[in-house]
DNA sequence: TTCGTTGTTCGTCGAATATCGAATAAGCTA
DNA sequence: TAGCTTATTCGATATTCGACGAACAACGAA
């Protein structure tokens, strides 16, 4: 597992941000992170294989938008709000309303019997 | 030239405007129809062939960002800036924002010749 | 060291996208 | 009617994207 690759605030690509939040299942990840807790990697399920799955987070990490931190053979997964918040003001919140008053999840939902002890210690 | 589908602002679809929204070229489109007038397709310049132009023109109007009226063989676009605000509250102002801080303009601007009397007779 | 767990990467597939030039359609104009 | 202008559509390519299963790498545990 190599180490992942996060851009600066300041590399942040509009083009890329707004690529990277055009697909369902990538808007349904964000929604799960909205609320600024950090998650394990297997709390957040998705209707898609693993590898895909894996694939649209590195698309997100890769465009900025999420952190994604290791801890052994774990990963947990983190919204970067702030960063957004200061390159792109008002973006990242506007999504957030359009997409819960459409309600889209792209089949994303917080795994039912993951835990996420290791965010909380 | 068919006559061209409109969506209707409830049609409207989350994923798909950000898609549109994510081309350089197709922000430059909606930066340039940003101040609300209604321009001429022979004022739209963009560095690429216009049936390329026509393109990204289609992936906007498809995506209920822009509307196309037809007068003759000529025809005029505006951005459908009151109908994304309602469905989507803020989130053209984000991007509006975004694209100019960050001088997003894929190389599209007003063609300087180009006349659009008839927008304004 | 040998497993088991956990994400990532690889190879592949079909679908979608971006691009061009040529052909076309629709409406003016001579 | 015959041409001209204007934008769209078509056909061909090249690229990218989303998806999957399989293989792999990294780490902890037995």
């Amino acid at each position: 597992m190599r180490r992942a690759h996060h851009p600066a605030t300041e590399e942040l690509s509009l083009p890329e941000v707004m690529a990277a939040l055009s697909d369902p299942l990538r808007i349904g990840l964000v929604r799960v992170l909205a609320d600024g807790a950090e998650r394990g990697w297997g709390e957040l399920w998705a209707p898609v294989a693993k590898s895909t799955l894996s694939h649209h987070l590195r698309v997100l990490r890769d465009a900025g938008v999420t952190r994604t931190r290791q801890e052994g053979t774990r990963c947990f997964v983190t919204l970067r709000r702030q960063d957004l918040d200061e390159r792109f003001p008002g973006l990242v919140g506007a999504l957030l309303e359009a997409a819960g008053a459409e309600d889209v999840t792209g089949g994303v939902r917080l795994a039912p019997g993951a835990d996420s002890t290791a965010a909380r210690r």
